[in-house]
DNA sequence: CTGCCTTGGTAAAAGGTTTTACCATGTAGA
DNA sequence: TCTACATGGTAAAACCTTTTACCAAGGCAG
């Protein structure tokens, strides 16, 4: 079966017996002009043909794709992971109701040095960009500090950069866990932070670090560990953290994959969670009420964060607004990984 | 800042010299009857002004978008699957590295009842599409049984539609499965299979169900229990097959999510795996290699799959091809869930 | 009867690229 | 001196839509 064209607005204006421009008119609502007849004649050949403009031409015109860029980070199974996918829904949810259409894009080494973040924009295949995921070393982002491609970033922040950003507050969740585990009369900390070249990990690094000095408390780098962001990472600095202060009697953590690996590291380190050792994660991910025990944890609104950062960005396409800065709140969730400390 | 607008074929011409037809031609590399000199005109203006062509314009002329779209089906955190993460960063890697886009669509209920799919097609969206976590219920893929809409089915098939797909032989995945636990010694055995709406389950249990009958063991429906796919149902449908029939000593699951799911249901109804109980999952994704015991599984090639049903696609969009049907083989990966029978 | 305003509609341009068909100019052969 | 044919290049059409500018016909006032 050979390639079936689809109509064009040449076939409905033949069928109905009226201009291209007649037909286009009535098509896009901007027929005051045109008589109720001819309007009902070229509305009935649309449906009867079934026609759908083509965006090609369309975009053409109007200068305009209806498509947006989501940037991923080129990590071991980015589309594999809870985070990533979370926000990735909200995204593509917030988009496809807008009737935009979402592009999938890697970040990965080549992409940037051939400069195609830039090409999306140039050869007209996207509005805009939603980069997740990001370090402080993407120096490409650069390219998006003007106002001539739109982009905003998702879930963080680049302080030595204008980039238009919706994230939540990473600080005030560090701060949230630190407070909650220092009500419950804990003294001696274990922190697990991710990868130090993402900002979010050094606000929630910084958020703990203030609440415990506000309590006096000043943890030597001994009570600090990378935990990489991964269950892996967080189950080894758990173990070494328990290590170097066979004291601590309590673990905080700046992701929840973490959280679930410490839990287990902990358990093999000989100690119970919560009995021995206190645990709080972040993010608050559907698997963190699964775990055993159930994670206590300060909850980041991902979903929302996504459909905001989606909203702003085609605002700013649109250029109903100019920039972007949104942080939105946190809160904790308290389940059973946190208990007095004894 | 205004939008800064790129530069365009135009400005390369006037920039060189040359007319239009000369600057497409040259960058085409449609040249042979250009001069050397003015090639490297062209070629030097069209390097300065750091030109791009744009997609829009040249696919209205080819009647090429350069797009490809996934569907993937409406699922509680599809992105954050494991198997569709695999089969996505197959597709991306493949796409891209022969400058395709990729673009996401979730099939949820609006979507082919708004006949979304064929959207994507007739307003010149996408030039293929890749179906994965397809059903015998996704009626609206009779659409694509037409040469005009190429699609593939990856790592699936319907038997009852004329329909392009790649994928592996669950089949056999499901005969290497039992007849590595019948070489065990094992009679008693416990299928948990995936929905069973989807045909590749049914594969796997007629795969499974034929080689216990050629060793003269033919299993009950008390021995059958629907998993989900989810770990939650592994969970629940190993603690029921145990339930039903304590002598169960092996049980074959239908993907690993299951498997790690039924190996939590075996300890939970007080047995140990390998020991009182086998497991054999079937996928074998990355998380396979780390559960404890360590899963034995069938290795079913996803990532190559995935690559290969982009490829596929590729040459149905450019008519090297009229059909693709491919089944690629699976493998046994030994480790230590599955033990001789005591 | 002339000029002007409505009403209903269309021709043409613009958006950016590729491709087809054609046009100069120069050279060689007869 | 003319034909024949390379060589090097360009104008214009085509892809499809939206928008701008314009036109024809009818009605009305002056």
């Amino acid at each position: 079966m050979a390639k079936r064209k689809a109509f064009r607005i040449r076939d409905i204006a033949r069928e109905s017996g009226a201009s291209l421009t007649t037909v286009s008119l009535v098509l896009n609502q901007r027929d005051e002009r045109i008589s109720e007849s001819t309007r009902q004649r070229v509305l009935a050949a649309a449906q009867r043909l079934g026609y759908q403009p083509s965006r090609l031409a369309q975009g053409l015109q109007s200068q305009k794709t209806g498509i947006l860029a989501v940037l991923v980070p080129e990590l071991q199974h980015v589309f594999a992971d809870v985070y990533f996918g979370e926000l990735l829904s909200a995204i593509h949810d917030h988009a496809s109701a807008v009737n935009y259409k979402v592009l999938l894009e890697v970040a990965h080494p080549d992409f940037v040095s051939q400069a195609k973040h830039i090409e999306l924009f140039d050869r007209d295949y996207v509005d805009g960009v939603l980069c997740i995921g990001v370090t402080n070393k993407d120096d490409y982002l650069v390219d998006f500090e003007d106002r001539s491609r739109p982009a905003i970033i998702v879930n963080n922040h680049l302080p030595a950069r204008k980039l238009n950003f919706v994230r939540c507050d990473y600080e005030e969740a560090g701060r949230l866990a630190a407070q909650y585990l220092l009500g419950l009369g804990h003294r001696r900390f274990g922190l697990i932070h991710g990868a130090p070249e993402v900002q979010t990990s050094l606000d929630w690094r910084a958020g703990v670090l203030m609440a415990l000095a506000a309590a006096g408390i000043g943890p030597t780098p001994d009570h600090l560990a990378d935990g990489l962001y991964t269950e892996e990472g967080g189950f080894d600095a758990a173990i070494e953290l328990l290590r170097r202060d066979p004291a601590i009697t309590a673990i905080l953590t700046g992701n929840d994959k973490m959280a679930i690996g410490a839990l287990r590291g902990i358990k093999k380190s000989g100690r119970g969670v919560p009995l021995d050792v206190s645990v709080v994660g972040c993010d608050g991910i559907h698997l963190s009420a699964f775990t055993d025990p159930a994670l206590t944890t300060v909850h980041t609104p991902l979903y929302d964060i996504g459909r905001e950062a989606c909203r702003l960005l085609l605002d700013l396409v649109d250029n109903r607004i100019d920039r972007a800065e949104v942080v939105r709140p946190v809160s904790l969730t308290v389940r059973e990984s946190a208990a007095p400390a004894t």
